[in-house]
DNA sequence: ATGGGTGCAAATAATTTGCAGGTAA
DNA sequence: TTACCTGCAAATTATTTGCACCCAT
């Protein structure tokens, strides 16, 4: 049933926000889910969603990009592996983009500079078609 | 001579922050431009700072992305050409990578997302060989 | 002189943290 | 009962705006 976390426990608040990001594959923000869940029905704090949210991120479930106007939207990840995003800067359109190729050239030029222990990030930045046009 | 921009005077602040975005290709936010404005000796207030990106940025002189942190950083468009660093994160070592692969990578997923005029940040933390051994 | 430029301080806004009290196990 | 969870309110941080004053033209 209600099998939720590992180490965390079965709380109306947090399986609501899971219910809730289970249920899109959109990419939300935590302002945006509060709303929705407050909307819904669900007693719950923005405090709440945040934390959920961020405990979910650490945990590997979800995805997380910046809007344009710099909020931090979430998206639940499919058990993808790890990858990157293109956005658009105008619509906030996002498109997943795996890179074998430039996982591979990154533990390269850091083996080859001496270094370990590597994270890195990719942010990918431009004018998806639709916007492109209009 | 000092030939700022249409529509703008010819102040010495307006010309502090172009000199320091021309001074380098990399990305700075507008609190870190400030900062170096002021140990330089410039006495600037971080509103002008942030004033005259806007200014530019709706001139279209310089492009915008953010953040993993969520600011946003500012660089000056067309530049020369361009390098990713490679930062330890406890002595703060820095090493300058190139990666035509990644580049031309970049451009390839873009291109077949539909997106255009991409532009893109690299960041690779990690730890370097003297403090792996330290 | 005069209107745009400047910058301090206050206003926004997203997100985080302190803390008192609730609740799952 | 005992931690962990919740959520209000206050704190933080990046950015914007109000407004009185200054300076390039």
């Amino acid at each position: 049933m209600t099998a939720p976390h590992r180490g965390s426990r079965d709380t109306k608040q947090g399986a609501a926000i899971e219910a809730a990001l289970a249920g899109t594959a959109e990419f939300r923000t935590a302002q945006d889910l509060h709303a929705q869940l407050r909307d819904g029905g669900v007693r719950v704090g923005l405090t709440t969603v945040y934390r959920h949210l961020q405990r979910l991120f650490d945990a590997g479930d979800v995805d997380t990009v910046r809007t344009p106007s710099g909020e931090l939207a979430y998206r639940r990840c499919g058990g993808m592996a790890h990858h990157h995003h293109l956005v658009c800067q105008h619509c906030g359109h996002t498109v997943d983009v795996e890179g074998p190729a430039v996982e591979s050239w990154l533990q390269r030029v850091a083996q080859q500079a001496g270094f370990s222990d590597i994270v890195h990030t990719i942010d990918i930045i431009g004018t998806c078609a639709d916007c492109k046009r209009g």
